[in-house]
DNA sequence: TTTGCTTGACTACGGCTGTAGTCGATAGCT
DNA sequence: AGCTATCGACTACAGCCGTAGTCAAGCAAA
């Protein structure tokens, strides 16, 4: 299941807040400049695609994901790692660091995450 | 300047082997079952935005990559992190690491890379 | 009660993507 | 000289994506 760029700015706001109705995710939504019909639009689709449940509330729905942003981004960043790099962790990274200079504190943070793997294996 | 995922399997195919006819390339794209027409197709759309160029060569052309495969993979990379992470390397790296349980050859390269990476700043 | 706002349902529509077909030129075979 | 295989150019078309509009029903205010 395939959550679209401009599904996933909706999604991040029921992460977020889960349990928002239509109008108030189109309030919370970052980044872009949307009519509501458009954020309904993309409710809907996230909706049928299994991706959000509705709940009645009075006269108006309230959602709730149904995929956990873990998940999402534990996926997503599988297949990208497939597409591009052959499912290969370090030439991501790599590339990674080349294109966008990592912080000391990004570096840090990766050192610690490699001495947690190299623990637990 | 955006590849999709089809044409990328072509790209892979002239990064790896460029200078080849469009019938060439079609024979050695993998992963798909393509008709040469297809192949033909992806190959004019990724000449009109720039990614190939054509060579005449006889009565047909030969095609070469205009953007290295190195820059391709940083500027996805880069795009992808900034949409899924905010541009944050270490949970990209994270999620992926609990997706794919990474190989001790993983590992140890990452170790490698982020010791390169401490060294130079 | 009439009028109007909110909400969900459905519809629209152009552009991109994946996939492929038609057509005319032409190079090579016979 | 004619036929066929091949090549590039152009065209096709359905499905998805981003973006939004219309419509009908109801609750709210006056």
């Amino acid at each position: 299941m395939k959550i679209t760029d401009a599904e996933l700015s909706v999604m991040e706001v029921l992460w977020t807040a889960p349990g928002l109705g239509a109008a108030d995710v189109a309030k919370r939504v970052t980044g872009h400049d949307w009519s509501d019909k458009t954020v309904k639009t993309l409710l809907a689709r996230l909706v049928e695609k299994g991706a959000l449940r509705t709940e009645p509330d009075g006269r108006r729905y309230v959602y709730h994901p149904l995929v956990a942003r873990a998940e999402h981004r534990k996926s997503a960043v599988s297949r990208f790692a497939d597409n591009l790099f052959g499912g290969r962790a370090a030439p991501l990274v790599a590339h990674l660091a080349e294109a966008r200079d990592l912080t000391e504190d990004d570096i840090d943070e990766l050192e610690e995450l490699v001495r947690r793997l190299k623990d637990d294996r």
